[in-house]
DNA sequence: CGGAAAATATGACTTTTATCATATCCCCTG
DNA sequence: CAGGGGATATGATAAAAGTCATATTTTCCG
């Protein structure tokens, strides 16, 4: 499949109010501007591969993308999903390792890349941007940290119930009656997100369904009563 | 109970050499010694308190500290272990926001306490300095995924021997014959650690004992067979 | 459009692990 | 040294979730 460029400038860019690079100076923005390069991708697409070495920086503009890792029996955890304004891949890049996880488009995307060079050149005369980039991660070490509790002590029930709201809202329509998760996601990924089989994750969608939690349009899932199932997902005692 | 202070010059301290300070230009370790305060801590005092606001950092210099959340039933999960020369509660300070986790002492403790204002003026005057604790942050962020993957797909048993492996090469005595794990867990411990019921982490133990895996020395644990040990953590397929 | 393949759904069954109950051991302190 | 409290151990049982088998539906592609 024949890679297909794409060009916009990110000053220009939609996602760049929601990007790390969101407040860079002119001059830094032009300095990665000038050296990225963008490409769309099909849905089923690999962005980058576990145990290869990063080269630089991804950065979403459009659709999504799943990181996950396999394990040996070839089940799959999704770590994250990335959607337009993310960065994507800074982790093994800033810690200079090699990649721990795979990233596969879920939803056609456009995503430019930033050459390692240019990056951390504009990383290392702007310990401005370098503070916000520290801030991030850490932040998203926190999430982590949650999600590493939430994995250890929840059962099925409770981690689908709180991922459901958790995708609602990073994934969910803009405004007020964002009630519709904006992301196709197959049983099967969901369950590779919950951390738990696929048929489990159908039983108890079929469930949630059946007690008016949920409602499925299409591929998609629409929360339809957040109170409850905040209380399924033990983040509410009442 | 009192807190007994102690002091040390950085420069003179046995795990600067394994600690981020490490490579710090005379100036900056200098600052940072002349504001930090040392506190000696018993085990059971607790260092700090989720919830909490971060106002510096602790830095290890002798005993070790558990850094764990509580679940809604009060079940802990433990997320990692600071020994000396290891940063601790660096994460919640770097990103601004509250602590997510509680820090108490497991075994006597030497810890230097930093104020935000000097570690932050170090860090901001000095980008290598900056840009190694961004790869120091990233590399504990992909052993936080390497776990989260772990937790998802591996059973118990598999955990717990991984576990145990992970202490051993950790915690493990200096040098070649580094079998024992010189960190006195309690089986509770052990459970939050693994992340699940004490009871289970009992029995498994007592099965890993009875198979020759391990012994145990006092309130320590030895690691008799590591690779039999790696085989139940299903990391060698043989 | 039709057929194959993939995704979703459901049932039956097994395994794993949590929970509760109780017993025993060990260490600390008076 | 006794006794008490916490930690460790073990058994019985129940609940949760995985696995395997098999329909049924949907989607994809020639």
């Amino acid at each position: 499949m024949a890679k297909v460029e794409f060009n916009i400038a990110c000053t220009l860019c939609d996602h760049l109010k929601d990007s790390l690079f969101n407040g860079l100076n002119p001059e830094d923005l032009s300095r990665i501007n000038n050296h990225k390069t963008c490409i769309q991708y099909k849905k089923g697409q690999n962005i980058f591969y576990e145990g290869t070495r990063p080269t630089g920086l991804y950065c979403m503009n459009g659709g999504k993308v799943k990181v996950y890792k396999n394990n040996v029996q070839g089940k799959e955890f999704i770590i994250y999903i990335a959607k337009p304004g993310d960065f994507l891949g800074y982790r093994a890049l800033l810690s200079e390792e090699f990649y721990q996880a795979t990233a596969t488009v879920l939803e056609d995307a456009k995503i430019c890349f930033i050459p390692k060079e240019s990056f951390f050149e504009v990383l290392q005369k702007n310990p401005a941007f370098m503070r916000r980039v520290v801030q991030a991660v850490c932040h998203e070490m926190g999430i982590m940290e949650e999600k590493l509790a939430e994995l250890a002590h929840k059962s099925v029930r409770e981690r689908l119930a709180a991922n459901l709201l958790m995708l609602k809202e990073t994934y969910g329509m803009e405004g007020e009656g964002s009630t519709l998760i904006e992301l196709a996601l197959s049983r099967e990924d969901l369950a590779s997100i919950v951390g738990t089989a696929t048929e489990t994750v159908i039983r108890l969608l079929s469930e949630f369904k059946s007690d008016g939690l949920i409602a499925f349009e299409g591929k998609k899932i629409r929360v339809l009563d957040a109170r409850k199932l905040a209380k399924q997902a033990d983040l509410i005692i009442a």
